[in-house]
DNA sequence: GGCGATGTTTCCCC
DNA sequence: AGGGGAAACATCGC
């Protein structure tokens, strides 16, 4: 589940009690998690900040590289807690600092990963396109949803760009927009009465604006609340000290199928569908499905010299 | 005990 | 290009 604002939390937390401290040892049973040597090479490291990029919590080192912590489903980070059952068992990595403070990796269903690449292996920059073929996890990001880059405009020329593409897998894909997951790209759809199977390129301007807005205001609020914690299972999001998070108690139609659409003077049931492979949750009157097979011509109040450059661009060879 | 579903990402096929 | 499905792995609920 961590999604940008799980990640950005964690981050935040771990920054503040790590940051200045120097790795004494690294100790992982679990082949997975990082390469057998990691120990070796990052022992005697002072990390000299903690930062996010997309989902990875990014931790730098003080010999131009990073630690790269992808929490993928169920990974998570906790600081000095006290070990209970969970962690015994899901425990992958430990990370034992100078001071004897120590930072534990935990996964139980293993996705997780943790990297130690050199520093310009990375696209760090906010709205870095760059990528790197030798990295074998998110070796391309896009853009960062909560920098001042990330604009309406911007965002109309991503949906020009790929504007086939069906807009909730598009929304999730990390190499256009990196940190959104199946949680905060449900919670801004509805919020922008956007149905989540529309084409990119079938968006009005007015709903590319609003989408723009959502998606900002909805992961916002998800890191003013600390993330989502849904049922507090194993291996669910917790912060670094084991605490839940809050916005799952805001959420609109994440999870509340059969439940009355939040929207003043709506009310409709909430429906849950499949949307490539995951599970999708909208409001059928607020977000109006798109046209079966309709294929979106140009709007009609496009400008004719719009529509020119347009076709010459289509029939362009690259 | 079996089956299906679970937040993410990658990869392969059509 | 984009959609579908499966896989990585473990656990939970029915």
């Amino acid at each position: 589940m961590p999604e940008l604002p799980e990640v950005e939390t964690i981050a935040r937390q771990i920054a503040e009690r790590v940051r200045g401290k120097t790795i004494a040892a690294y100790r992982s049973d679990w082949a997975g998690v990082a390469a057998r040597t990691l120990g070796a090479r990052v022992a005697g490291r002072r990390i000299t900040g903690v930062g996010r990029r997309g989902k990875l919590i990014v931790f730098h080192l003080d010999d131009d590289h990073v630690l790269l912590v992808s929490l993928r489903m169920t990974g998570r980070l906790v600081y000095d807690a006290a070990p209970n059952g969970e962690v015994d068992r899901s425990l992958r990595a430990t990370f034992t600092f100078h001071d004897g403070t120590r930072m534990r990796f935990l996964d139980s269903r293993k996705f997780g990963r943790i990297l130690r690449v050199p520093r310009g292996d990375v696209a760090l920059d906010a709205d870095a396109e760059v990528r790197h073929a030798s990295l074998p996890l998110h070796a391309r990001m896009g853009i960062e949803p909560l920098t001042e880059a990330f604009t309406v405009e911007w965002l109309t020329a991503f949906f020009a760009r790929r504007s086939r593409a069906a807009l909730k897998p598009l929304l999730l894909d990390q190499s256009g927009i990196a940190g959104l997951g199946n949680i905060y790209v449900g919670e801004a759809l509805w919020r922008a009465r956007v149905h989540p199977t529309r084409t990119a390129g079938s968006l009005t301007r007015a709903e590319v604006a609003r989408l723009h807005e959502a998606i900002v205001w909805v992961l916002q609020k998800g890191i003013r609340l600390n993330g989502a914690t849904l049922g507090f299972a194993m291996g669910d999001f917790a912060d670094v000290e084991g605490r839940r998070g809050g916005m799952q108690r805001e959420f609109t139609v994440y999870a509340r199928a059969g439940e009355p659409c939040p929207r003043p003077g709506c009310g409709r049931a909430i429906v849950r569908t499949v949307v490539g492979a995951r599970g999708t949750f909208h409001c059928p009157k607020c977000q109006k499905e798109p046209e079966r097979g309709a294929v979106h011509p140009r709007r009609a109040t496009a400008k004719p010299e719009a529509a020119r450059r347009s076709r010459a661009g289509a029939g362009e060879p690259r």
